[in-house]
RNA sequence: GGGUGAUUAGCUCAGUUGGUUAGAGCGCUGCCUUGACAUGGCAGAGGUCACUAGUUCGAAUCUAGUAUCGCCCA
């Protein structure tokens, strides 16, 4: 077994104290133990050097108790004297400190295990074939039958267990090949000092670094039925002869057919094989095409429990085989954990299938799916009370496009990601979001098809659009070629809904409405090439979704493509019209104002509203003009009026748009009183802030040493927050004295 | 013990080089069966950015320390 395949944990276990009878008959030491059956195959007992208690008896001899051999007290400043009597029994065979003191002292090494954890025949006869745990009984009874038992103390301790299986293991002498791997890493860590390999993000480099730079040799040999045998061969003499194959192996060797050849019966590592996984699967050691063609490959995308098992395994075997990198970048993602933060794993029961996500799973199935077949079947009733509790209705399934969009929203820069169900479920309503949209735009588009000239825009609502969505090509863009997937979905669900839904579709619909029809090609045109834009920037998380709704585009946009994945990622287009921005935005702040009017008001949404404005600059007055339409379709304003003064219009609840007031009567619908509860509410918002920008732009400081601009800003921020200020005092005095 | 992270709204998490009114989803409150969508719309509440000290005109962001939690390797 591989150390990486090793699981070590605190676990309550015993100390047990045993006396060795020195030979000379002159009493005996302590010595402490964690496995009492191990004492079968010591070697020695060591004391620490400069430890004045011991150092006369260093060089005598101890009768090992059950057994009838003498070993010898060794000095090693690995004892820690402090720790225990002292004295520590030393088994080379069987233990890795055990065994380092072992070579320095050139001790036997007696390895008392067979391979299925039973006592071998080094052992007296009485405990050969006793499984190792009853061993320790046998042991410990006999130790006590002799009076050599001192005490028996509660310890806790590290326990190695297979990762797998969750036996505990035993270290285990047998003959095995390594590989030899510090020339192999050196390049293999160049390959990253120089930029050849470049880690995202970026510190997990460090990992990488941490774990090459004390790499240990490599075993190699697997005792399993599956995967490469192990390329050795042997001889009746156990000559060992090593080759591509057999015939290789004879003819390196020079050896004719007369000599018979055994093979290695163990197969190598699976992480050596998949080693090779770069250029193996192109054909190599072949020099095909293909090698030739695909190698290195451009990104590998994997977790960071992977960068030891695979990452550096690659990078070593490219370089030393292929002379070249596997790969130029490895983007390396957080481990999906359970909604509590543990790592899935089958023997806790706590995996959650993709496809269960997708399709959804009922509660008993899934209880049969994660009880089944475990290498821990005493831990099923645990996992079912578990599993029943946290998916007490099973699983909904949200589809794979919901899926994977959570997974890219998910994927930051951090090591772990705790799986949330709400998220998945967030993202569903999104994918439904987007399927209603479309069904809005094809619904509103029937018999269309675009025109071989682009047609003008008709409304500032297109150019406004086209501007914000030339912004998000470029942004997810930028997101995707750094690997930010999750600032690229953000942005991606962002716009759809919060623009291109709620407020593009809204825009367009008093001209769909309307009966001005080349308007409405123009409109029809503008919703179809930003859909069909949207859905190849969504495309590569959501394949699904946006091929089956882009399919329906073909026709009326006239493209060639027969599948959105033929199609191009979108490109900005030079679109950007700051103008029709500063338009829109002030629309929406007028829509806002009012909407925020009727919700505080109580005033029900679909309740038409006269509408009076004062103020305002000749430029506004133009937006006004030119979206009555909209203030009346979106904002549900039933008549237009304007007053040169606010003097000349009734008592009304206000709200601001740039400089423009926008007055709503209060006669039968708002209560003065409200209305002064809600102004005094906004002038008190609006006061905290005066009150932050006065104090940070009346410090000298600030205004010497930070950048103008920043400075600048602040001022323009402070100078709007006043004049608002003045409008909002303004009406309140205004209404308190009518 | 060595290495490496984390601590931001009730929950799960963003916050790129210090300048935002600290954001999102879910959850929560109120109103709404409006003609794409109730898997929805509109409006809102909610945070001393773990703590302490420092650097700076300015700190969630930089530095040092403290506390708590995690992961990897011994």
């Amino acid at each position: 077994m591989s150390d990486l395949e090793v699981i070590s944990e605190e676990e309550n276990g015993s100390l047990w104290h045993l006396k060795y009878p020195l030979s000379d008959g002159s009493g005996h030491l302590t010595v402490a133990t964690t496995r009492p059956e191990t004492m079968l195959g010591d070697t020695a007992v060591a004391v620490h050097p400069d430890d004045e208690r011991f150092s006369h008896l260093v060089g005598q001899t101890i009768d090992l108790p059950l057994t009838d051999r003498k070993i010898p007290i060794i000095a090693d400043h690995y004892v820690d004297p402090e720790f225990g009597s002292g004295c520590v029994k030393i088994t080379p065979a069987h233990d890795f400190n055990d065994y380092d003191i072992g070579k320095r002292h050139d001790l036997p090494m007696i390895n008392v295990l067979t391979d299925d954890a039973h006592m071998n025949d080094e052992v007296p006869e009485a405990y050969r074939g006793m499984e190792r745990f009853a061993a320790r009984k046998q042991v410990v009874a006999d130790f006590e039958a002799l009076g050599l038992l001192d005490r028996i103390e509660d310890h806790k301790l590290m326990v190695p267990r297979g990762d797998r299986s969750g036996v505990i293991v035993e270290p285990y002498l047998t003959d095995q090949w390594y590989v030899k791997v510090e020339p192999l890493a050196k390049p293999a860590i160049d390959a990253v000092t120089s930029g050849r390999i470049k880690f995202v993000p970026e510190n997990w480099s460090k990992t990488y670094f941490e774990w090459m730079n004390n790499i240990q040799d490599w075993c190699i040999s697997r005792q399993l039925w599956w995967g490469h045998r192990i390329p050795a061969w042997y001889d009746d003499e156990g000559n060992i002869y090593v080759g591509l194959n057999e015939d290789d192996a004879r003819q390196r060797a020079g050896l004719d057919a007369s000599v018979t050849l055994r093979q290695d019966e163990d197969v190598l590592d699976t992480w050596f094989s998949s080693g090779l996984w770069p250029f193996s699967t192109l054909g190599w050691p072949e020099q095909t095409e293909r090698l030739k063609t695909y190698y290195p490959g451009s990104v590998l995308v994997t977790g960071f429990d992977i960068i030891f098992f695979w990452v550096a395994r690659m990078i070593m075997f490219g370089l030393k085989f292929m002379d070249d990198v596997p790969f130029r970048e490895v983007y390396i993602h957080g481990l999906i954990r359970d909604a509590q933060g543990q790592k899935m794993s089958k023997s806790k029961g706590n995996v959650l299938d993709p496809i269960d996500l997708i399709d959804g799973i009922e509660l008993e199935p899934l209880v049969e799916k994660r009880t089944k077949g475990l290498m821990q079947p005493q831990m099923a009733a645990k996992i079912e009370k578990a599993t029943r509790k946290e998916f007490a209705d099973g699983i909904k399934g949200y589809g794979t496009d919901a899926l994977r969009f959570t997974f890219a929203a998910l994927a930051t820069t951090g090591r772990d990601i705790r799986f949330d169900l709400g998220r998945v479920e967030g993202y569903r309503n999104y994918c439904n979001k987007i399927w209603n949209a479309a069904r809005f735009v094809l619904g509103n588009t029937e018999g269309f098809v675009a025109p071989e000239q682009p047609q003008a825009d008709v409304i500032a609502a297109q150019r406004w659009i086209k501007s914000s969505l030339d912004k998000l090509i470029a942004d997810v863009r930028g997101y995707m070629e750094s690997y930010r997937f999750d600032f690229a979905s953000q942005a991606l669900y962002e716009f759809t809904w919060n623009e291109y839904c709620d407020w593009f579709i809204e825009l367009t619909k008093p001209v769909m409405n309307g009966d001005d029809e080349a308007a409405k090609a123009s409109v029809q045109a503008t919703l179809l090439e930003v859909l069909d834009t949207l859905l190849r920037l969504h495309h590569p998380i959501m394949p699904f979704i946006t091929e089956e709704i882009w399919q329906q585009l073909r026709a009326p946009l006239r493209i060639e493509a027969t599948s959105i994945v033929g199609s191009d990622f979108p490109s900005a287009a030079g679109r950007t019209d700051e103008q029709a921005e500063a338009e829109i935005n002030w629309l929406k702040e007028a829509l806002l104002g009012i909407r925020r009017i009727r919700a505080e008001m109580n005033i029900s949404p679909g309740k038409p509203l006269p509408l009076i404005t004062t103020g305002g600059s000749g430029q506004e007055h133009a937006w006004l003009d030119a979206h009555r339409q909209d203030l009346k379709f979106v904002g549900r304003i039933e008549s237009f009026e304007a007053v040169a003064h606010e003097d000349d219009a009734p008592e009304a609840a206000v709200a601001l748009a740039g400089t423009t007031k926008l007055l709503i009567p209060l006669a039968g619908l708002i209560d003065k009183e409200a209305e002064l509860e809600r102004l005094n509410r906004e002038v008190e918002r609006k006061q905290t802030e005066q009150k932050r920008l006065t104090g940070k732009l009346s410090n000298e400081k600030f205004v010497n040493n930070a950048p103008a601009a920043v400075v600048d800003k602040e001022r323009e921020k402070l100078a709007e927050c006043e004049r608002v200020l003045a409008e909002l005092a303004h009406q309140l005095d205004r209404l308190k004295t009518l």
